[in-house]
RNA sequence: GGAGGGGUCGCCUAGCCUGGCCAAUGGCGGGAGACUGUAAAUCUCCUGGCGUAAUGCCUACGCAGGUUCGAAUCCUGCCCCCUCCA
């Protein structure tokens, strides 16, 4: 807890990383009236990680805890069934309830590690949606406007090119919108590519009698691991929270270097000088690029599992990947086999290290697999059972086989 | 409701007129290898499944049938999408 600090203090912490603020005035009035404020973040579970796209925001989040306001974590397992159309260029297929209901389970201890839990309300949007009747769906849906709906850019995208808009993603916005009109919502956090859902909750809320509607801020978008596009589960290009310390160090470390900056500045807490400071360190080829994100790839595996999991991790990947030698932790599979020597790629299928036995063969071919360091390239290659063994498919992939792991089976 | 255009291997796209050489062109994405710092850039290979192998088998070009020795390609019906008109 702080000490009380005044309206223009809070903003001037409340700004820091923030892409824009509509409207920093009203923001500041809604300050200084003293009181906590009901902040709203949406969430959709549509998978059962949340990456560190999400902590930007989760992060912000705490900022206003901190600040003692009230934070609203909405859970959109009834919006998560329509699909949230931002940024798609064609409809996405909806989630069974069962889905959404597995993935919001995960969400709430996730986003604990984050944020305070007595001072977050955790909500599911189903909780008045399921209520809702057409009538009152209606209704809502008459407060808005087909041209004004077109205005997003997406939208207008594929209205142009003739690709087809369904009717209930038009209704999406609304939805989201009339989350903050329930919440009466104070301030409602995302990123920049929800500034039009955001907006449209003024909109609504004015529509629906609040007269001091939400101020809308917008957080820079988590660039992913490709170094194109925003960290997205479905793009797979995130790191989840929970993911285990040596990949979510080695993900790290296979960002592009020039993406390591924005990693810095978004997901820790250092300065803005301190991070210009190891820029102009690296520029001047004072400091070493690896090294840097070395030290970024240790500061977010401490970050969310422990300074212990971090050491093991960086030492991991030097074993691994800048000695080429072989992990600590060797996965042991066990094997049902029906003969104590399998062909290559049936073993590689087995351990689930390639998805069908075509693709083991090509990796194979490709020179990716080793048998205790030593490249098999004969799709043929059989291998006994009855010894130890590493295998190794890519640069990753290790398993050790053991004998007592193998079990024969006749048919 | 009417007229026209279209649905191809993750995405986009070629092929359909002039059936076989089509597991199907090209791009993107993805994987692997080389070089490296699991960075970038570059180069090479792979990218439906099964198969020790083969000019091999199976499944696949919206769905269901038909014509044919043979169909993504021709015919019929159905479903879906888009455009224009109403």
């Amino acid at each position: 807890m702080e000490k009380k600090l005044t309206p223009e203090e809070q903003l001037k912490i409340i700004k820091k990383g923030v892409i824009e603020i509509i409207n920093e005035e009203e923001l500041l009035e809604k300050l200084k009236e003293g009181r906590p404020l009901t902040v709203k973040a949406g969430f959709d579970p549509t998978a059962p990680d949340l990456h560190l796209g999400h902590t930007v925001l989760l992060q912000k989040l705490r900022t206003f805890q901190q600040l003692g306001h009230k934070v609203y974590f909405i859970i959109g397992d009834f919006t998560a069934m329509i699909g949230d159309p931002t940024g798609k260029d064609k409809t996405r297929p909806p989630l069974s309830k069962e889905q959404v209901l597995e993935n919001a389970k995960t969400y709430k201890e996730q986003v604990f590690k984050i944020l305070d839990p007595k001072k977050t309300e955790i909500v599911f949007n189903s909780e008045w949606f399921s209520k809702m009747n057409a009538e009152e769906l209606i209704k809502l849906t008459a407060k808005y406007t087909v041209a004004r709906m077109l205005e997003r850019e997406d939208f207008k995208k594929r209205f142009k090119e003739n690709r087809p808009i369904a009717i209930h993603e038009f209704i999406y916005p609304l939805l989201q919108a009339y989350d903050s009109v329930v919440l009466k919502a104070d301030v409602e956090l995302g990123g920049s590519d929800q500034r039009f859902n955001i907006l449209i909750g003024r909109d609504i809320q004015k529509e629906f009698g609040i007269e001091k509607p939400q101020v809308a801020i917008l957080l820079p978008l988590l660039v992913g691991l490709d170094g194109e596009r925003k960290m997205s589960k479905s793009y797979g290009n995130y790191v989840g929270i929970k993911e285990p310390p040596e990949e979510m160090f080695g993900k790290i470390m296979s960002i592009p270097d020039s993406l390591m900056w924005d990693y810095w500045a978004l997901l820790t807490d250092l300065t803005e000088e301190e991070i210009e400071e190891m820029k102009d360190g690296v520029e001047k080829n004072r400091l070493h690029p690896k090294d840097i994100k070395m030290k970024l790839a240790f500061y977010i595996v401490e970050r969310f599992h422990s300074k212990e999991d971090a050491e093991r991790a960086k030492e991991h990947f030097e074993k691994v990947f800048s000695r080429k030698q072989l992990p600590d932790n060797i996965p042991e599979p066990k094997i049902v086999v029906n003969s104590d020597e399998i062909l290559l790629p049936d073993l590689i299928l087995k351990i689930g290290y390639a998805p069908s036995k075509s693709e083991g063969r090509r990796l194979i071919k490709s020179g990716a697999v080793r048998i205790d360091g030593e490249k098999i390239s004969d799709i043929n290659y059989k291998v006994k059972l009855d010894r130890e063994f590493v295998l190794q498919v890519g640069k990753r992939k290790f398993a050790k086989i053991k004998p007592e792991n193998v079990k024969v089976v006749e048919n």
